[in-house]
DNA sequence: CGCTATTTTGAGATGGCTCAAGCTATGTGG
DNA sequence: CCACATAGCTTGAGCCATCTCAAAATAGCG
């Protein structure tokens, strides 16, 4: 973690959609204005409830965001990826953060406090409009799968937060398509709303017939479509 | 449902948290680009799946913002309530509605179209970080109530929605705090995740506590410290 | 090569769903 | 003003998807 971003890339933000549509000198000022965090897998990015300090785009590498219930229990927000933002809630809404932002890989981020990011915004409305584009996506995918879990069984939402990663966090390989960072059962459960034992069962079921293949910590699509069939209950 | 704004009270967006900070000249310029929005109750001010055609303040009354699935459940995301915005999801994210808005009161909105809103949020940035708040809330409001999902039983998941219901929508009476509008078993199972069955046995117990007064839409919450017990597990 | 975290599998318990039947406010037309 | 229709609500009984808890297997790491 370091400050002072005299030397950095100009071309950080160039395909960050909270600066799409503006010009490369405002790039420039909101790279200066910055702080550069580079961050190794499993370390904390911020913690649930601290204030916040800060609002941060990610750059390189993969980020989850959990929120602990007062019962011990955790839910698994999202998986940010590059050019996402993230810890912004607080900025805009609450004074601190809901929840929790590790790296699950070694992971790159700019962050910005709040006083330069209004500013930002005041000046340069266009950030603004991107920023209300994001959040609106946001609002909109979290209503999805609110509704999964209030009317889907436990496999069908599985099938849909498996198809979700391979979507957004998804590499070809020689038998499919990998999610790119180390997944646990229990990650899966936190995302879906159901125990560590279920996504087993479930994963193991999917595995005999030939649609994925398991591993510690490892998702292998083979056949996306057959959990198009099952997330769509065909 | 009229047009012509010429003779509309310039005080209608004084305390709508949108034009917050803005000043009474803007205020009158956002009226007189606006659209007046007259609704009986029962009426739809928007189709899910239709395409957007303009975002949209309560004035007054009610409105409920539901989803249907693609088996035919319906899922309730939220009440709007005056001075709120709705169906800003399709403007700002998505070009169709990703749900339904009906008027539960009688109620009165105005909307603007997307390049009217664009433009306005342009020339105010202040309008656009109000919005980014507003939807900054939003997103915080929709994660707590996907952990209560995934984590808690019905009767907390209930117990929480009544507390909100009776913050966001509770007038005062002789024996405690009604819901101001016409609420069925069925909307609360849909803001839940549960049947309107099991909607209908926890209220009945309750009702049998002392803790509500429960009738054909309608619900009256006695003693809200024994509904904060509930939702918090005590 | 042993330690530890992750995963698998089994067996039993259960919360909440499903479906059927009856009940009761509320409004409506005679 | 009453009989009736209707939409909303209650209650019961049985079932089953999923959770819980325990124990064993496996994989990776130091």
């Amino acid at each position: 973690m370091l400050g002072g971003m005299d030397d950095a890339d100009p071309q950080l933000l160039e395909t960050v959609a909270l600066f799409a549509g503006t010009d490369a000198v405002v790039r420039a000022e909101a790279i200066a204005a910055g702080r550069l965090h580079d961050v190794a897998p499993g370390e904390v990015l911020f913690h649930q409830g601290a204030e916040a300090h800060g609002f941060h785009v990610l750059l390189d590498g993969r980020v989850k965001v959990t929120q602990l219930t007062a019962e011990g229990e955790q839910v698994l927000a999202r998986y940010v990826g590059p050019g996402e933002m993230f810890g912004c809630i607080a900025l805009f809404g609450e004074t601190h953060y809901p929840g929790s932002a590790e790296a699950v890989l070694a992971s790159r981020s700019l962050s910005w406090d709040g006083p330069i990011t209004t500013t930002l915004m005041e000046r340069h409305p266009r950030i603004a409009l991107n920023a209300l584009h994001t959040l609106a996506t946001r609002v909109h995918e979290l209503q999805s799968r609110f509704q999964e879990l209030a009317t889907e069984r436990v496999e069908r939402r599985i099938a849909h937060a498996v198809l979700r990663l391979a979507h957004d966090a998804g590499v070809k390989v020689a038998e499919g398509v990998r999610v790119d960072f180390p997944l646990s059962r229990q990650d899966l459960a936190e995302m879906t709303g159901t125990t560590l034992f279920t996504v087993s069962r479930v994963l193991r079921a999917w595995e005999k017939a030939g649609t994925v293949d398991v591993g510690r910590q490892v998702l292998v699509i083979r056949r996306p479509h057959a959990l198009v069939a099952i997330a769509n209950d065909l």
